[in-house]
DNA sequence: AATAGAAATGGTATTCATTTTCATATATGG
DNA sequence: CCATATATGAAAATGAATACCATTTCTATT
């Protein structure tokens, strides 16, 4: 799906070249709909055929971080997801714990919260971090409830 | 300092018994004002001269967290870091990226925001993550500007 | 097209937090 | 004191992420 599109964010990148691997990499990330992992980026581009060191995937992954290409969460293990971030802005997202599907959600309010608060505690460069995850519907229905729980 | 609150917290976690590493590792976490991983923990205990092993050092934060008793943090390489919460709710945190000191924030905007989108997304049993970094006023003024930067 | 130099690649080794294992020690109720 | 469920911790395993560095590949220039 979408060709020009990986081409559009190869281009975007600083760096000075344009090789298979880099476009390989940005290629599948266009076609993940949800958070992959840089692992499973690496078994992706080899599953197509394009063989890309694991080494390199993270280095691609580093730089669009760096660039503001992608949204990163991280998962209950700390593992690094990745995510083509859609239009320059940043996104936060809902995330079911069960199936991984996620959603972008709508947060200006905390975006002008993370504002006020690093402005009246006199903090500089403020960097901010929102990750919500819960079960959605349909796993809901379709899972019978588990015991324990402490999350208060 | 403050002895009797160290035990107050052996007792209020699950755990059948009260042994004296629980307690030489919940002693040191209430001496502690900010943020501490758990290899700190372990070096601070074993310094005590009240050496703890590592892996109980790990369980029982495990342990902490799940009965809510410490908030979470992940620094820079991915390392968790905890805290004791003050009172029993949770609190989020403006953490310095250059000294590390952390202040807690006010963050029922959030909170409330939190609520209202997973209740519209139809989501069950949401869970949330906000982190705040910064530079602080005093790292500010002693350190030179870096070049660079991305995040947008 | 050939060339040179800079940048990128990727296999391998390494790091390091966290988890698992399991034999041993100990807390605690009776 | 005893029995035993529980807790401990040394050692090994795990696994994501990074460092190293010899080799390959762009790309600007001639
Ligand atoms: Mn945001
Ligand atoms: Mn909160
Ligand atoms: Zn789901
Ligand atoms: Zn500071």
């Amino acid at each position: 799906m979408s060709c020009g599109n990986a081409d559009l964010l190869v281009r975007a990148l600083p760096a000075a070249r344009r090789t298979r691997q880099r476009g390989a990499v940005l290629h599948v990330l266009v076609d993940c709909s949800d958070f992959v992992s840089a692992q499973q980026l690496h078994a992706l581009t080899t599953a197509d055929g394009i063989g890309v060191g694991l080494t390199t995937v993270y280095r691609t992954l580093r730089e669009l971080e760096a660039y503001g290409r992608v949204d990163v969460v991280r998962d209950d293990a700390g593992e690094r997801l990745y995510r083509l971030r859609p239009f320059g802005r940043h996104r936060h997202y809902l995330v079911c714990r069960s199936c991984g599907r996620s959603r972008a959600v709508d947060a200006e309010v905390v975006e002008a919260w993370v504002d006020e608060i690093g402005e009246s505690a006199g903090f500089d460069a403020v960097e901010h971090t929102v990750e919500l995850t819960g079960i959605c519907a349909t796993c809901r229905s379709a899972t019978p409830p588990l015991a324990g729980g402490g999350e208060q």
